[in-house]
RNA sequence: GUGGAUGUAGUUCAGUUGGUUAGAACGUCGGAUUGUGGUUCCGAAGGUCGCCGGUUCAAGUCCGGUCUUCCACCCCA
């Protein structure tokens, strides 16, 4: 061996075990989705620069994974950018495509390109990898699944309870339990404008969001580092310390924050939609989460976030409301909101709960051993009429050592084998053998395909 | 991007204060067994000790760099 060779960091193969278990994930999802209308879509792997760059913030830019340009890109950036020896600089003169960094703003660019073409509200989905230039660690990878859900142009609270729905739905089919947090990005930007600090929504939620992490003293002091004034932190305290039912919590937070345009009108959407919810008995517990606050800086209504109660892995759904997602594309006024299910932190759980189905329908059910060619003559008629009764079914493909061939079986853990030579084919039967209990039976072609579809 | 740990057979790991030919288990392959797998027994193959350089009579072992993987921060699914 010369080499040994590797996948780039942050990336994995898929063996079929694997690949068995993601599909299920992955089918069940879909399955769901179009319970509720949604309709499929791909994009390309890789966009524009012009499309990615500017948002997802500018730790999201320097995430992104950029295409060097085909040629000779390098002679053609200007010699002064060059010596400059600022990547960023060079990064616009020799590469203008990059990897996908989620489905979402694809999505946007999608829906602005093909307006004409789309019946509104239009209601997708699209499973599809992303990559992201992060390090890679526990559950985070640099090439990864995200299985998107949208609905855009309508503004109706409906889509937020439909989105509920299927998370529900989904966990429920795949048995995890979760709970889903609620906010509200209108009720942050509410809080920020009461506390006098209306432009610094960002450095409040993203310190408040920690809450739970790293407890109230901590975020008080980030607050403050941050720049945000002794007056402002001090009024924040009674709405980190909220405590009681949603009803409750929303009239408390009316108290301060009521007064504030965008305020009221994030309290009325959460009365709404959590007066929607009330009336489904839901699997999954839905919670206000005042403390909330999902970095993409495009929500601007609600704001989801799904959480696994058994095994601690950080969110495995996540979404929210975006109000003008399609007006940098030049579409202005146009709501969506969506959810995205991770799935390779899905598949995390389900492994350690152990919740992933045993018996597969995408493994082989029957093999034939070979003894020689006029047994493969004698089985391949039978092997047909298996298959076309839709019995996953295989013969090994040279005339091995019987050891061989059972081991294959055995390693494959196909349930049942097939044996016909000189004696079966002189009375015009088969043995089936049972791997698992080791019982064989001599049995008639008619007889077999019985017994086994 | 910042900090910490790690790297020896396909895999999981031993390998003494630096000292001759780097070991084990599991796995793989072959045999015991010419139409019967999982168990057992015997045998074999399999290594640039991550890579580059340095110290030394001598380096898997010590030093520097680099890469990989893992963990934490930032951020996120």
């Amino acid at each position: 061996m010369a080499q040994k060779p590797s996948i780039p960091k942050g990336t994995r193969d898929f063996s079929p075990v694997e690949m068995v278990r993601r599909n299920y994930i992955f089918d069940t999802i879909k399955d769901v989705f179009r319970l509720y209308g949604f309709q499929p879509i791909e994009t390309p792997a890789m966009e524009n620069l012009s499309t990615l760059m500017g948002k997802y913030g500018e730790e999201g830019d320097k995430l992104l994974f950029k295409i060097l340009n085909s040629g000779d890109f390098i002679s053609k950036a200007p010699q002064d950018v060059i010596d400059e020896k600022n990547s960023n600089k060079l990064t616009t003169h020799i590469s203008e495509k990059g990897l996908r960094y989620d489905l979402t703003v694809p999505f946007a660019r999608y829906v602005v390109q093909y307006r004409n073409d789309i019946v509104f509200p239009f209601k997708r989905y699209q499973i599809q990898p992303v990559w992201r230039a992060d390090r890679p660690q526990k559950g985070r990878y640099r090439e990864f699944y995200q299985c998107d859900v949208d609905v855009i142009g309508s503004d109706s609270l409906l889509n937020e309870l439909e989105l509920v729905q299927i998370i529900d739905d989904v966990f429920q089919r795949l048995q995890i339990n979760t709970v889903v947090k609620i906010n509200n990005r209108k009720i942050l930007a509410g809080i920020a404008e009461a506390i006098g600090e209306a432009d610094r929504i960002v450095d409040i939620t993203v310190a408040i969001d920690k809450l739970d992490k790293i407890g109230l003293e901590k975020v008080n002091a980030e607050m403050l580092e941050k720049g945000i004034s002794d007056t402002a932190v001090e009024k924040l305290q009674p709405i980190l310390k909220l405590e009681g039912s949603t009803a409750e919590k929303l009239e408390q937070i009316a108290a301060v924050i009521g007064h504030t345009e965008v305020g009221a009108k994030g309290i009325s959407e959460m009365q709404t939609l959590f007066a929607y919810l009330a009336n489904f008995d839901l699997k999954t517990e839905v919670e206000l989460d005042l403390t909330l606050a999902r970095g993409l800086n495009y929500y601007t209504g609600a704001i989801f976030e799904v959480k696994s109660k058994d095994v601690q892995i950080g969110s495995i759904c996540g979404g929210g409301r975006y109000d003008d997602l399609t007006g940098i594309f030049g579409m202005p006024d146009v709501s969506g909101v969506g959810v995205s299910f991770g799935a390779e932190r899905i598949y995390d759980v389900l492994t350690q709960l152990g919740l992933f189905p045993h018996d597969s329908l995408e493994t082989t059910k029957a093999l034939f051993i070979n003894f020689g060619e006029k047994e493969e003559a004698y089985c391949l008629p039978v092997l047909a009429q298996l298959r076309k009764n839709n019995v996953n079914a295989e013969i090994f493909p040279e005339s091995a050592k019987m050891k061989k061939q059972m081991n294959y079986a055995n390693r494959k853990e196909i349930p049942f084998v097939i044996l016909a030579g000189e004696e079966e084919i002189a009375a015009k039967k088969f043995t089936l053998k049972n791997m698992e209990t080791g019982e064989q039976q001599l049995v008639s072609a008619e007889e077999l395909i019985k017994v086994l579809s």
